[in-house]
DNA sequence: CATGAATGAGGATTCATTCAT
DNA sequence: GATGAATGAATCCTCATTCAT
């Protein structure tokens, strides 16, 4: 009552957001029908419409959130961090922890890869993807690889790893996102560094 | 080439398995629809269910295919290749070369992943994809890794980056399968290794 | 019959539950298809499923209609009756007018038994019919039978004779529904009598 | 070895017959699928098809088949039993032992009533009926039933009564078709009576 | 803001049946 | 005698979407 913002603050349009989210997270785009995320949401089918214009649009803006989240989590992490090895083991914990802990809307950016999406909004999620790994094309930029090593490939070995994690990571098994970021990027590092 | 109707007519059961997978791996499992495969088989709708049960059991058979194809490839590449090193570049460069080369079954392998299809033959599929796994879990065990490495987290470090691949990868582009295969295990294999 | 409109327009819901009503009673709950329905309801076949949840459910909600129905007929035909044996002639007689007069939706209530209906209505099912045939066990109950008659074979072989009026029975015919209903009961009565 | 009739006395079409019936009585006609039909019998759909001419003639056949059994249930019992009110009471049990002792063929008989079977078999259908009911009709005539009673009436009333068991009767319960049959006779015959 | 009603297209699957072998 | 392959039509049902209110 004090703060009508507070508990109005879950408005329609973030009560059916969030719900996209966890849905196309959880069961993927394609099984996740309109009815589904009405249910979760409370809201009834129809007036999804009256927020987004299709099912596909809800989709861009819950990528959209989702690497407006990482990107935040990554720049926080890397702040004040000088050392470039180091930027990259923090951005790697994010990008990580991102995935696992706040699964609602960044599980859905390396689920729902837009090679796979027909609609219109493909063109806009292939941006907003590339916006975001330029955080990490920037990271890897600074390290200092030896010669032989092209940057791209580290870049995308990398991603691939961690993407990959969603394949077999078990949150309550033995490995912290924390330790696997070290992990992956040790597995690459050395040999890769011209230390 | 040589016969085009041997190779498209062969028997009903063997088009509708080769389109399904072509479809399965363009477009996925759910917008891949028991029409469009009939379609590309040329076999009605429901002649499908004369051979096979369910569109389930058929995503299963068409990994199972991929499976089977792809066991052969990397055992093909590694016979008679002793170095543990070695023996991991042909293993990879086979497992991207059926990726890529022979689309139609291996892709699915690799697209359509058990933790999201919710369907009977989830278990089975799972099965599959462990024994095709266990050929890079032998090759990983006998390469020289230094003991900080957990052989489990390369495996899946490689699998994942390899997997990535579909992600990014042009095949009219500058790199080729095998120069792909290299830089991977490379990058993993100085820093990994005990030399 | 002064404005068809009204009937026959009303709500969409009730427009498909007459229409179901209808086709259930004529061609029975099998060969009655939701295409049927929404030619004959006028309403396309998708909308049916925005009111009922699938044909069990709109066959559940039919059966309900034509209990609550036959309840009232039956209620109404023993007010003020108090003779025993005058309040089953009626009951009978309202029963049986029930069935041939206004088909629609009670005479689903014969046809469709609910231990052929393998759908998960049936429980539901089954509680009405036992709710309706309540009311002929309190009226035989205070029938002056003989000893030496059961109560319940009393009540199950009079309603068997009713049903099977639905083989044979010609509404055209010689009999009508009042004489049915005293013939029936009379067929009993002296014998199972006390007096 | 020694007879091979035996042996082989289940042939396709008398194993296909069996099953059908079972199928008939147990799911009913329409849910009764040729498919299921193959399972049950062991053979495959399309050879049903060598033996019958379509699923409706396979009814008339299962039905054919039911009603000669009957019929013949029914001659055996009142063989040589000249007492009017005891024949009918033995052909009542031996129509009921028939419909719940000996299943497979007869319950179709009750079960599934030409007035809803729309197939070209329907009028073959009700002429096997009338001439099984003429038994009853005999039977029936021979009763020294007092004036006020129509024959048709009571021989309507009381196959009504057998066939509504089918809804509530539990074999295993507590009542012998035996019994059964005694006390649906009597509760008609002493009003109905002359004496 | 949000809903209730309605739709057209398409979803997977089952059906009775045919026919060459 | 019996089958394997194939079909066309129909099955129930779900979908994303629209729109008047």
């Amino acid at each position: 009552m004090i703060n009508k913002k507070v508990a109005t603050s879950s408005t329609g349009r973030e009560r059916i957001l969030k719900s996209a989210a966890r849905l196309f997270g959880e069961l993927g785009y394609d099984r996740t029908s309109i009815r589904k995320i009405s249910l979760e949401s409370g809201m009834k089918a129809g007036s999804i419409y009256y927020f987004f214009k299709s099912k596909d649009e809800l989709l861009l803006e819950v990528q959209a959130r989702g690497f407006e989240l990482m990107s935040k989590y990554v720049a926080e992490a890397t702040t004040n961090v000088t050392d470039p090895w180091e930027r990259l083991y923090r951005a790697c914990e994010a990008h990580l922890n991102g995935m696992f802990d706040n699964r609602t809307f960044i599980e859905v950016t390396v689920r729902e890869l837009p090679d796979r999406h027909p609609g219109p909004s493909r063109r806009a999620m292939i941006r907003l993807r590339s916006k975001y790994e330029a955080l990490f094309v920037r990271i890897i930029e600074d390290l200092p690889l030896n010669g032989s090593v092209d940057h791209s490939d580290f870049r995308l070995t990398l991603l691939g790893s961690m993407a990959w994690t969603l394949v077999w990571y078990d949150p309550a098994g033995r490995h912290t996102p924390h330790e696997m970021a070290r992990k992956m990027v040790d597995l690459l590092r050395y040999q890769s560094s011209a230390e």
